[in-house]
DNA sequence: TTGAAAGCGCTAACAT
DNA sequence: ATGTTAGCGCTTTCAA
């Protein structure tokens, strides 16, 4: 049952040419005569030909893949960026390998070099939880494959990234429950090594600064970064009775574990605890009652990570000056708040 | 900066070998000396050799990529079945592309063309919504590369199957709102030319028949797979004031909105109206109430797709004869109903 | 404007 | 146990 698939060398001899000219032909060439590119085309047409990708990646040490690390496809936002990348990518021919690092360090690094060994023409990453060390990037970027990072990027300067202000974006949270009243906010504060933790936190501690109180460092809850996790954590806080009376967790995940575990304790939100997520995932605004959060555009994050690419995918490695985005991100108030 | 590549002449040369010598003791291969081996071995890793996929995959016409096309990676149950595939295959050297179809058919032919063109070595499928010719699949299979539906197949006999019974699912779902007393059950049925749109109505009636009582066709609604779809045809419907005492869904997304707009329309659930969703998304058990719904094992799915890849990988087109997996649901009972 | 020759990096068939 | 030759399908010299 099996086709055949066609090959320059059958058109060639079709027609009587030579293979070279039939490949020249079909990329439109100057030196080639119109009738020749004529009949080229149409036999290439009639007969079904696909070039061998495979072949022409051999020769031209291209493969028109491009890699995609994301900690994981459930979180929202990576199917989003993932999905603006390839918006862009496809466009320009190139076809997208997601890679799930399951927030793991080792996986990253297998995976890293796994693109590297599948000859993609670029890597677009957002860092594992665990991720502290950044060799697998650097190797990469001496095979003069372009790495950028998006999203979660690490302190490692010599990528381009595309990012949000996360210390920005924490800030106008705090100072939106600040607005509403609240003066002791817990802060969950997801994976203590992550960098996008630290740097939220830092809006928090700004904020309080801000607007002149002190940071009370008890509300400060370390835990992973999923619902149960965000549930228990906030149970077991709950449990030392401190005095509190509004929530900023560090996604919605977390928030929604925390929310059941406030409402568990008889606490009403909005009234006894204002609660801020991060994300805007899309089920949140179903929630009761319907969750303020901090929206992240992460679809435009996906497509400029892979327009950066697309601009970086020439140029001369050694001497470029990585870019560094930052995405503006938007609190969107609803009635948990 | 670049680093070079390091291919198997570079090597032989050292070693002064040739290179289809050190290609074989790379490979382990029986007819080479211990002694050879271990020197190519170790160079080889001291080199930090990595063969060159491209150049192995147009020898052996092999490119260890798998396709999948998805509807879409926002839907939670695709998310899993293409992680659960990549546990799978992962194992065994293939790396996954992802495609989302959109939900429209010319992509999914796109997509279908450009994985044949990549030369993967299967396609895994879970049709569009708006699929119903199957050409393109036929295509693949004529160039030698195994198709696998999974989830959503179409009727199409001549490739193996990975699905969910459908319609016992569906009668699991009303048998239960049954039990709870309910008899006017509202089924928000999802885009009426979908498959299994049309498998779970037939569950639907079956399980009416088996009770003994007669369907209403007014009970029925036809809508889009997303919330907003769900809550605009719940809203138009209850305007109607047909009376009601029970909520099917196709999908929770679907059932989330549906479920908004009978709250809004001052209903209570369950007392009023009880509710069953389908999938058992991440975040339903946290609405409120927490949804009642149907578990597909999404993640099984996915893996045992891949089985079946790996399995039909090596058989001979042709006249082998295509598998159909029926995987288990589950009725998730939670305070909705 | 076209063709011949060479080579991308690898492996398989056929020597030896 | 190892080497020689050939070829996967394509593109890029170079020559005519």
């Amino acid at each position: 049952m099996k086709k055949k698939q066609i090959k320059l060398k059958d058109i060639a001899d079709a027609l009587h040419l030579s293979v070279p000219t039939v490949s020249r032909a079909l990329r439109d060439s100057y030196e080639i005569s119109q009738e020749t590119k004529k009949a080229v085309v149409e036999l290439a047409r009639a007969m079904n030909y696909k070039p061998n990708l495979l072949a022409v990646g051999l020769r031209k040490n291209k493969t028109f893949k491009v890699g995609v690390i994301i900690p994981s496809l459930w979180y929202y936002y990576n199917s989003a960026a993932v999905t603006g990348m390839e918006e862009v990518l496809e466009e320009h021919g190139y076809s997208v390998m997601i890679c799930q690092s399951k927030e793991s360090y080792n996986r990253e690094v297998i995976q890293v070099r796994n693109l590297i060994d599948s000859r993609v023409d670029g890597i677009l990453v957002s860092i594992s939880q665990s991720t502290i060390k950044y060799d697998h990037f650097i190797d990469a970027q001496e095979e003069g494959i372009p790495v950028i990072f998006f999203d979660r990027a690490p302190s490692y300067e010599g990528a381009s990234k595309v990012v949000i202000d996360n210390k920005l974006a924490a800030k106008s949270a705090i100072h939106h429950l600040f607005k509403k009243g609240r003066k002791r906010i817990v802060f969950i504060a997801g994976p203590e090594k992550l960098r996008i933790s630290k740097t939220r936190y830092e809006g928090y501690l700004e904020a309080y600064k801000e607007h002149g109180l002190e940071p009370d460092e008890n509300l400060i809850i370390n835990c992973n970064f999923t619902k149960n996790m965000g549930y228990r954590a906030t149970k077991s806080f709950l449990r030392k009775n401190i005095d509190i009376d509004g929530l900023f967790a560090i996604n919605d995940r977390t928030c929604i574990g925390a929310v059941a575990a406030v409402q568990e304790a008889g606490l009403k939100i909005p009234q006894d605890v204002a609660v801020v997520g991060f994300n805007d995932e899309p089920t949140v605004q179903y929630l009761t009652p319907p969750l303020t959060t901090i929206r992240q555009p992460a679809y435009e994050i996906g497509m400029e990570a892979a327009k950066l690419f697309l601009k970086e995918r020439n140029a001369d490695t050694g001497q470029f000056t990585p870019t560094k985005l930052i995405l503006e991100t938007e609190l969107i108030v609803r009635e948990s708040s």
